[in-house]
DNA sequence: ATCAGCATGTAAGGCGTTACATGATTCA
DNA sequence: TGAATCATGTAACGCCTTACATGCTGAT
């Protein structure tokens, strides 16, 4: 398996669970998981083809009632070993990129509408992605009675709080930079 | 300027405020900007001689008294103008890759034990960048007077923020998959 | 004398995205 | 009939990291 490749861990992952195919690992990927993790097929297709070579994954060809021929993806015990080892490592890469937060550090460089403009868009992106949250919760807190659901679970919760989080701290910059804006000189914003 | 490569606006705001070197910007991002955005020698030099021939940044060097001479950037006109464009398109891509996350996800092909390991792996983690994040802010907030730490001040809240909704959520995990004995103690997230 | 930090770069290579290329099926 | 979705890939290219290469300066 490639090194440093994680595409890798998140198709294995998926396998483990059900034999898919690399576009059903696509809609898996663009479902709760792309809030924490992102994958297009232009790294999918490569991934699978080179876990096969090295015996992580096996492919086979779905019976085709007429319909058109799919390439199913199965995990190996080579490959259920490689997830499993990938989880006992505590190293986590955990890599964030907020552009807002750059624009953000920068907004010395513009003025202030646009800093406020930029959170006002942020806020309305985490509200959308909020909702989504919210449902796939529901959903899942109806079937918390099977084992893998409360790591689904517990990983929505995260994006839930963080959100919430997002939100709570857009409210009080909005009304610090609103405040600058205001009253013109440093009015005390201390907590 | 190159399309898609983000670390020449993070060079031209740090430019906007003081020339500097590319070490020095180094260091720059490796302070405050670090917990939300990353970059290595081996983009800031070549971003920086690209941004050169485009006449975003001039280079002159440092009146050498005795010491070793020193490459310092300025940011010029264009520069400037091309850090003010980008801070007035709304888009910004939030690229979030939490392998803490993706672990947990995939918890159950592995024992409870070890998603329980790698959430206080996390927690041990966020608490120890949540304690510069403090001290950050403490020392920002002495200087909120001057316009720019504003910015700044906005920027380390929201890390802390976010950083407390962590604790509070590994604390709510570890309780939920039953390591008590071990989360119980309590995050430490006084406000 | 040696080690950490200052300082500037290059090279190799990996990872990933976007766009392209193709074609079947299903539903309005 | 046309659009959306299903389905599998490849190609070009860009960004970035890691490791390498080099050498000075200041402190202990």
């Amino acid at each position: 398996m490639a090194k440093d490749r994680k595409i890798d861990l998140v198709i294995l992952g998926l396998l483990f669970h059900e034999d898919l195919t690399g576009y059903d690992i696509k809609k898996r990927i663009d479902g709760a998981i792309s809030f924490f993790w992102k994958g297009s097929f232009g790294s999918i297709y490569p991934a699978l083809s080179d876990m096969e070579k090295f015996g992580l994954v096996e492919k086979y060809r779905a019976e085709t009632n007429g319909r058109r021929e799919k390439i199913l993806y199965h995990i190996t015990d080579k490959g259920i070993d490689a997830l499993k080892e990938w989880l006992n490592v505590e190293q986590a890469a955990n890599d964030l990129k907020y552009e807002t937060l750059l624009k953000l550090y920068f907004g010395g460089a513009g003025d202030n509408d646009t800093a406020l403009k930029n959170i006002r868009y942020f806020e309305e992106q985490v509200k959308r992605d909020l909702a989504v949250l919210r449902i796939y919760k529901e959903n899942l807190e109806k079937v918390l009675d099977q084992k893998d659901h409360v790591y689904y679970y517990l990983t929505v919760t995260f994006g839930i709080d963080t959100y919430e989080a997002y939100l709570k701290w857009c409210d009080r910059a909005g009304k610090i930079l609103g405040g600058v804006q205001h009253f013109g000189d440093g009015a005390d914003i201390r907590q």
